[in-house]
DNA sequence: CAGCTCATGTGAGATGCTCTTACATGAAAT
DNA sequence: ATTTCATGTAAGAGCATCTCACATGAGCTG
């Protein structure tokens, strides 16, 4: 917990805390991890820091501001990690097109505080530009990986690379919804949600001509 | 509004309510539909069916036990209604398949209140056993329906139903979430939710060895 | 260094919600 | 008529959000 204070002392260094905005964030998502963004609250955040509970409306306009701004961040880190597994269609685009599924799971695994508010703290996306538009920029990795794979079918069969772009991201977020977290109580699954993705990608790529054989992955 | 008493009075008829329970999860349904899951609220329900704000505890447990029922209400009305959609895979399968997930798309948005108590209003899906059967019972038929499709390839080709099912599920509920309400701010579609989920599921259906025409949906 | 400015933090408090407790009411049972 | 008890009320403790007047001290200016 070193971001709880700038300097390496465990007491208050002064009057002021020198780096409040940076710890009520990262406090917040001690406290989401925690007990979820319901139960995650303005005056406990101030608490944890050490500051009293005016304070953080210094930096935030309110308890909902604080929380745009880490679902933002994690619309970052999530795209930054979306594109690493992307990695430019390398080796090949389906071992990166399956990469991309993987670390769609990890995230909302890994990441779980960040991907409670960025989909179940109840901000509104389109409330602020920038995290609207940090949830484009996720999105444009899943966007930019579908128009590579269509563009491996002859222009006849292409499917609109929009399209397919929004049937993976709706499959990916409704298997991280429901199974890699709490949606549906953790529901008992014949099989890792990895698992379950990575089959469902198989028969959708088969039935858009991507792939030939039923258990071949690699093209 | 005629659940707010269980007369045809517009006043009190007496200091008893006589229909109190009742009228608070309408109520729930109506505060729910304005002002999302969080910002529901136990005072505001009970002076929307004039009472005082202690008096639902006589009723519920506390203010997340109302929120239970109204999901636990919502996931049999989905039941219904999704039960509805298949009828028993007629008139053949494939229609029916389509049918189905049309209707998991219209409960998500004209009930939508119901929607944002299961699914959004962060209430733990095991800690009720009602909740979680009922919940069970609406998969259910998502099930019957994939066996049902399943049933029609030859063994060898036939894949798990209850996988298929799961797929199914996570594609509908994705879609759901992230187009046909607010996940992701109602992002401007180039076609309908309905018609998103249709191609996705011709597509599967497809890769699945269910349909060979690329433009046919029937059997 | 002295003094000024202003971003940043504090204390007190208004308001509202959750939930509890002691008491009130009246419908149904006897 | 009386009793019983489910259902309602009033009052209040505890906690959260958010505001406002005021305190502090870091950094600038001379």
């Amino acid at each position: 917990m070193s971001w709880s204070r700038h300097g390496p002392g465990s007491g208050r260094r002064g009057y002021h805390h020198g780096n409040l905005r940076e710890a009520l964030i990262n406090a917040a998502l001690d406290l989401i991890a925690k007990k979820g963004p319901a139960g995650f609250t303005f005056a406990d955040a101030a608490r944890w820091v050490g500051v009293s509970s005016a304070a953080p409306y210094r930096h935030f306009r309110d308890r909902e501001a604080l929380l745009v701004d880490v679902a933002r961040r994690g619309f970052e880190l999530f795209t930054a990690q979306l594109d690493r597994a992307w990695n430019d269609g390398r080796p090949d685009p389906f071992t990166a097109f399956e990469n991309l599924g993987r670390a769609y799971l990890a995230f909302a695994r890994e990441q779980a505080a960040y991907y409670s508010a960025m989909f179940e703290s109840g901000i509104a996306h389109d409330s602020d530009s920038g995290l609207r538009d940090a949830a484009d920029r996720a999105f444009a990795v899943l966007r930019k990986a579908s128009e590579t794979l269509c563009a491996r079918l002859p222009a006849e069969k292409r499917p609109p690379a929009l399209m397919v772009s929004l049937h993976v991201w709706a499959l990916s977020h409704g298997i991280a919804s429901i199974f890699a977290r709490g949606d549906a109580g953790r529901r008992k699954l014949p099989m890792a949600p990895e698992e379950l993705l990575e089959a469902a990608m198989l028969v959708y790529l088969r039935g858009l001509g991507l792939i030939s054989s039923p258990s071949s992955s690699g093209g």
